[in-house]
DNA sequence: CCGCGGGCCTGCGCGC
DNA sequence: TGCGCGCAGGCCCGCG
């Protein structure tokens, strides 16, 4: 799935249409998704104002003035297409949950592996959604700096890999742009996390927030180009300097190393053994 | 408590 | 062309 940058391009293309909008219909074709579909969803937002929509970490969060919040993730394989009211839907295996609002557009939740969520908090307030009582800072967020990610990491043993997939260490991150900031600042993906000095971290933080940002743009691009053709919001094809990029030569013109994949806690990571210590 | 492996699902691309 | 396999950007659970 999506990670913060695709979540956030789903959101900007949310916004226009749903919010200050009344619900006005909802259809549920599949509950089981990996968190079931709250049951009775239809009826408990059929007629709600959706009054604001968020993110937090890789979860889409929209407040209403008549139900709980909607807490909405994309698993691995979640995407959003929006139709206007002038265009037909066009149904197609894996689209879940179809939502039409006030004004025509209607916004289809389509996920073959079904590991997202979409489903209403049981608490008026989305903060006390289990989804979100040990999530981490906001990486994007001015306050969120070496220091706070280095009380994080204190003497955890774990790989920095790993470590910066935990969403109660940073929210959002994933596979790509983890192994993606790690490149860029050079820090080899097997160091321990707690031995990492504070001006590494510092250089970490930094380039975290860069590739989140640019990744964002390229989103907000792609959206617009999208929005143009088929209305769907999902992934975006990005240059990535090392993920997916096995066996080619390091992207650092002066680098003679190519990039290594390597399994840890069961997943792919993609790095430069020259250049990553 | 921590860290890892497995499981949840379907689809895709690859090698045979 | 068909088939089996490995792999996939997330997250939770259970085990050692």
């Amino acid at each position: 799935m999506p990670e913060l940058p695709e979540v956030e391009t789903v959101l900007r293309g949310l916004v226009p249409v749903m919010e200050g909008r009344v619900i006005q219909r909802v259809v549920v074709n599949r509950f089981d998704l990996r968190i079931p579909v709250t049951e009775n969803i239809e009826s408990q937002l059929t007629g709600a104002v959706c009054r604001s929509l968020f993110r937090r970490g890789k979860y889409v969060i929209a407040e209403f003035d008549r139900a709980n919040p909607l807490i909405w993730h994309l698993g691995m394989s979640g995407r959003v297409r929006i139709y206007d009211a002038a265009e037909k839907y066009y149904p197609e295996r894996h689209d879940h949950v179809q939502i039409s609002m006030s004004g025509g557009v209607s916004v289809i939740f389509h996920d073959p592996r079904r590991f997202g969520s979409f489903y209403l908090s049981t608490s008026k307030d989305w903060t006390k959604d289990s989804a979100f009582s040990e999530m981490g800072p906001e990486p994007l967020d001015k306050n969120w700096g070496a220091s706070q990610l280095q009380s994080k990491l204190s003497g955890k043993k774990s790989p920095i890999k790993t470590a910066l997939l935990d969403q109660s260490v940073v929210a959002g991150l994933g596979n790509i742009y983890v192994c993606e900031a790690l490149y860029m600042s050079r820090i080899a993906p097997d160091r321990a996390s707690g031995d990492i000095h504070h001006s590494e971290l510092d250089m970490l933080v930094k380039n975290i927030k860069i590739v989140l940002e640019n990744a964002i743009e390229a989103g907000g691009s792609t959206l617009k180009d999208h929005m143009k053709t088929d209305g769907t919001l999902g992934y975006f094809q990005n240059q990535f300097n090392v993920y997916g990029r096995e066996g080619e030569h390091c992207q650092r013109a002066a680098c003679h190393g190519s990039v290594n994949r390597i399994v840890q806690a069961g997943r792919s990571t993609f790095f430069c053994p020259v250049c990553q210590s």
